[in-house]
DNA sequence: CCTTGACCTCAAGCTGGCTTTAATTGGCAG
DNA sequence: CTGCCAATTAAAGCCAGCTTGAGGTCAAGG
């Protein structure tokens, strides 16, 4: 099996080196060896990244998407947390679709002042985050 | 119209009387006057609240939630810098959704390696960030 | 053999988004 | 009028997640 170079796994992954370093010292990933003094990465550890990438632009912290996958990306937790976690970015896809609407809305509603507008605030209001107003 | 202090918008829109000020400090709300010492709120920073706390939750920094919607709450931007951010969201969704899928997979699946797992690694490369691999 | 350039380590620094702390102010109930 | 208590300010602090910089190493190519 070839292994990969920090730099190579960098520009395959879209990862800059310094983060990988960082994320080889907080444990989310693991090089397997080492070239002198180079780190080598197997290919395993590009899957990851995607893993780790797509958890980061769901809004995860790097310590949760640990916590998902763990670090060989095998899963740690029982299935039921996965299961909670999957229902709660089902709850953050919602949210999204939205602010989303409501992001289009406002971009073709012709009234004055959106926040009146009760198209508007029926919107807002679809959101599970939405205050007491 | 009735005018609210800090203490109450905290408590009616859930964001801390801190970050309001904060929140001011940027310039991303606008309190209306004082009493006294006290910032007093219009009612309408309840709802320009939800639209914060949603941009937020859709992972949006303060900075780009404020060029969105302007700290009045109306649309600074042109229809189609709000339609791009609305496509914008639309593909964050889309990866979301693709994790949602991969998690519930990881949960379900019985298979030894999920990174092995064909059914797997198709998933992860229907997202968009994925590396090559 | 020597150079080069990619990599190494460690420490410090930075951005975003707040929170905390300390010292003060002032509206309002009694 | 008194005193309480919520609110005020400024400055410092904190966490995550990296990036940057200085100084060092080493494998490979010419």
């Amino acid at each position: 099996m070839k292994l990969l170079d920090i730099g190579e796994v960098a520009e395959r992954s879209g990862v800059a080196a310094s983060a990988l370093r960082y994320y080889e010292e907080v444990g989310l990933i693991t090089s397997i060896g080492r070239r002198g003094l180079r780190r080598q990465f197997g290919r395993e550890t590009l899957l990851q990244l995607s893993l780790i990438t797509m958890g980061k632009a769901a809004g995860f912290s790097l310590r949760e998407i640990a916590g998902m996958f763990g670090k060989d990306g095998q899963p740690d937790l029982p299935r039921g947390q996965l299961h909670a976690r999957a229902d709660a970015l089902e709850a953050q896809i919602r949210e999204l679709t939205t602010l989303r609407d409501a992001l289009r809305h406002v971009a073709d509603c012709p009234a004055p002042s959106h926040l009146e507008c009760p198209k508007f605030q029926k919107l807002l209001r679809a959101g599970t985050l939405t205050a007491k107003v």
